[in-house]
DNA sequence: CGTTAAGCCGTACAGCGTAAGGTTGTCAAG
DNA sequence: CTTGACAACCTTACGCTGTACGGCTTAACG
């Protein structure tokens, strides 16, 4: 018996770990997205048998829920400049860059969640960034929200959109050909505003953002 | 061989249809969950076997495109008043409160879907209100967009704390209670709003909607 | 009466999360 | 040097999922 090399044959397989199975799982759930990630075929990704996992992640929630704080960290926190408004956009912006970059993110908001200390500091600091302009508690309250919902709004409406273009590249312009365009002309016309819209645009997010700003500034400056 | 009552004994038993399936899986995800919502399940709820359902939707995915389609055909269309800011704010409240009702759907709406004609009739009814309202086709776009990121991005964030406190009563006061508030004072800060806020209260929807509405309004008069 | 089709079901398969217990390799204490 | 404990990993198995495929039963119609 060979004692000394444990696998001569095969390649190294360095020890698992927390964090090699955490990053293991944000590759593959970026790569083939939420729906793809099992147990078995993170497993042998990391050369490994799927119950091994467990050994340093009692559920498969547990890991979804560490991947999410994953997503959060890397969040971008608001500076404190002489303007809360920039602050806070340059904040905004990387938020949803980030949702973007990991699309299974957003998905993962929808369902109870558990443990992410990430995203608890993310919070405190957009809310201690708003305090600090002269916010009100209760208006700190009402701006996070707004800011919020617009981040993961926009997030969630974008992502499908993604999605298919990936998937299945000839659906856009089958679902062209087939749009009924004289029932619902409204609709036609928004559906043209996109299709001028390079890839990737995001300047209905960067509108609706600074709908938000200017709309806190003016309350800001009332009071 | 009885061949004329085909059960006599158990109850009637109506014959399926593609109406009773996507009826009966929506009860099931509203009090359930879409987690809890598979073919077997509904099948038997059904008094059916899980196969039968097949004949009706092709796949699964197609009937939880149907079913996502009966929400967007129970949201309110804007009606056409004299005031778009009102219409468009009841308009809101009401998809905002039909997304609550049904708190599966926010879930479908982040993964790709094909066919929603009910969305599309609503986005259209939306779009047209806006249009008449005065909105160039750009601004429309824009305010569009707004307005519903600001809808789902409110229900995907209120989602997780209405499941929770429906599942597991007990988490909040042992969250509370565990909360680390010297580290986060300002997420302390939040969180005790809402403890004040009554169950059920969405002052946080409201706020944004009316600085959503309020900005839109002003961008309008200055055109 | 024979044919056809609609509607429904039984069986089967691959994949899933994970409970329970077994097998190693490593290392410290006796 | 032995022994026992412990961490890391694996094997097996169970109940669940969506659904492919083919068969059955019944009603309608020529």
């Amino acid at each position: 018996m060979k004692t000394v090399q444990a696998n001569p044959e095969s390649e190294p397989r360095s020890p698992l770990s927390r964090e090699r199975v955490l990053g293991a799982a944000i590759e593959l759930a970026d790569a083939s997205g939420i729906d793809s990630l099992s147990m078995r075929k993170l497993a042998q990704k990391l050369g490994v048998e799927a119950m091994s996992l467990y050994h340093y992640f009692a559920r498969k929630d547990e890991l979804l829920d560490a991947m999410l704080d994953v997503v959060f960290s890397e969040m971008e926190l608001p500076s404190t400049g002489p303007d809360w408004r920039s602050d806070m956009r340059t904040c905004a912006i990387s938020a949803k860059d980030v949702l973007l970059r990991h699309s299974w993110a957003a998905q993962l908001l929808g369902s109870p969640t558990n443990s992410t200390p990430a995203r608890f500091v993310w919070m405190n600091a957009v809310l201690g960034r708003l305090r600090g302009a002269g916010f009100s508690r209760n208006m700190t309250h009402h701006a996070y929200h707004a800011l919020d919902s617009h981040i993961e709004g926009f997030v969630l409406w974008v992502l499908p959109y993604i999605a298919i273009e990936r998937e299945r590249p000839e659906f856009a312009e089958q679902f062209l050909e087939n749009f009924p365009y004289a029932e619902l002309p409204h609709l036609a016309e928004h559906i043209q505003e996109h299709v001028e819209d390079a890839a990737g645009d995001t300047s209905e997010f960067d509108f609706g953002l600074d709908l938000i700003l200017d709309g806190l500034e003016k309350l800001r400056g009332d009071a």
